[in-house]
DNA sequence: CTTGTACCCTGACCGC
DNA sequence: TGCGGTCAGGGTACAA
């Protein structure tokens, strides 16, 4: 579900109160939620005990550094989650009852009385445990963070020149750009008055500048508003997002054109879907 | 290397 | 009301 600006709100939300929090009680409600072939009770052993040393996000990924305390030892780790489709989190005492969070996934009981719930209806997100060597060489295969001063127009464009697939597949490409996906891809070709069926290499530089000027408008405007949350995504205890008000193109299939009152068009590329206008965007 | 496809899973929605 | 098909903010394994 959630693309960087929403991962990014949560981070946000979890940062400041996790921080320094001891690990009580660990309570795996689906096994399908810890990832990486780690058992529940051995992925209770690594966590319980410890505590929260920072929250930070990497692409769509949230990593806990987990910081030794009395009565925990063992390696260094960092607590990787994948929110993927559906993966929600609630911080409170009590398990929030609302009506899109009664799939109880993994709960954190920490040592201020609260727990941290992580809720996940499909199963398709969750939590794997990872040293820092194997983080690295996951790291090393994620592309530049939209949003940082790296992310430059000679870079972009060196990423995008030898790929011949559609610019729209390749934006999705973790190990291209990190951190946008189906929703912002369309937004951004949109912004940038790009076909996203064009091969991405075949973009000249002036595209190029546009389109990475495009990206990080549309990905700090939606992080101002807290993500766009259309259905399942929410930022903590139940947090609606506000961008989807402002949503060019995503999800407006036959609604007209904010720019030029055309028809917004559905495509399937790589079997997602991506929404575009033809006349704003078509053929260059 | 690159690119495309199948799959993981549940639930909401649409047309019949 | 029920039933089948389609679709959903993602990532990965595998084949070509």
């Amino acid at each position: 579900m959630p693309e960087l600006p929403e991962v990014e709100t949560i981070r946000r939300d979890l940062a400041a109160p996790l921080l320094g929090r001891r690990i009580e009680r660990v309570r795996v409600h689906e096994e399908d939620l810890i990832l990486g072939g780690t058992s529940r009770r051995s992925f209770q052993r690594a966590v319980r005990g410890r505590r929260f040393g920072g929250l930070e996000r990497r692409a769509k990924f949230l990593l806990f550094p987990l910081l030794a305390d009395d009565g925990a030892t063992g390696p260094e780790r960092l607590l990787r989650v994948q929110l993927r489709m559906t993966g929600q989190f609630a911080l409170d005492e009590e398990r929030p009852r609302a009506p899109d969070f009664r799939h109880p996934g993994v709960d954190f009981g920490l040592d201020d009385g609260r727990t941290l719930f992580y809720d996940d209806v499909r199963r398709l997100g969750g939590f794997d445990l990872l040293t820092p060597e194997r983080w690295t060489a996951i790291e090393r295969r994620l592309g530049p963070e939209p949003l940082s001063r790296g992310f430059t127009d000679g870079r972009f464009g060196r990423i995008l020149a030898p790929l011949r697939a559609p610019i729209k597949n390749a934006l999705l490409d973790q190990r291209r750009i990190a951190g946008v996906g189906n929703i912002y891809a369309s937004e951004a070709l949109f912004r940038a008055h790009i076909d996203p069926r064009a091969p991405a290499g075949t973009l000249d530089p002036a595209q190029v500048a546009r389109l990475r000027r495009a990206i990080r408008t549309t990905l700090a405007a939606a992080l101002e508003r807290a993500g766009t949350t259309i259905r399942d995504y929410r930022a903590v205890n139940g947090r609606s997002g506000s961008y989807q008000s402002e949503l060019d193109v995503y999800g407006r299939e036959g609604a007209p054109c904010r720019r030029c009152e055309g028809p917004i068009i559905r495509l399937v590329q790589a079997g997602r879907s991506t929404f575009f206008c033809e006349d704003c965007q078509g053929a260059r």
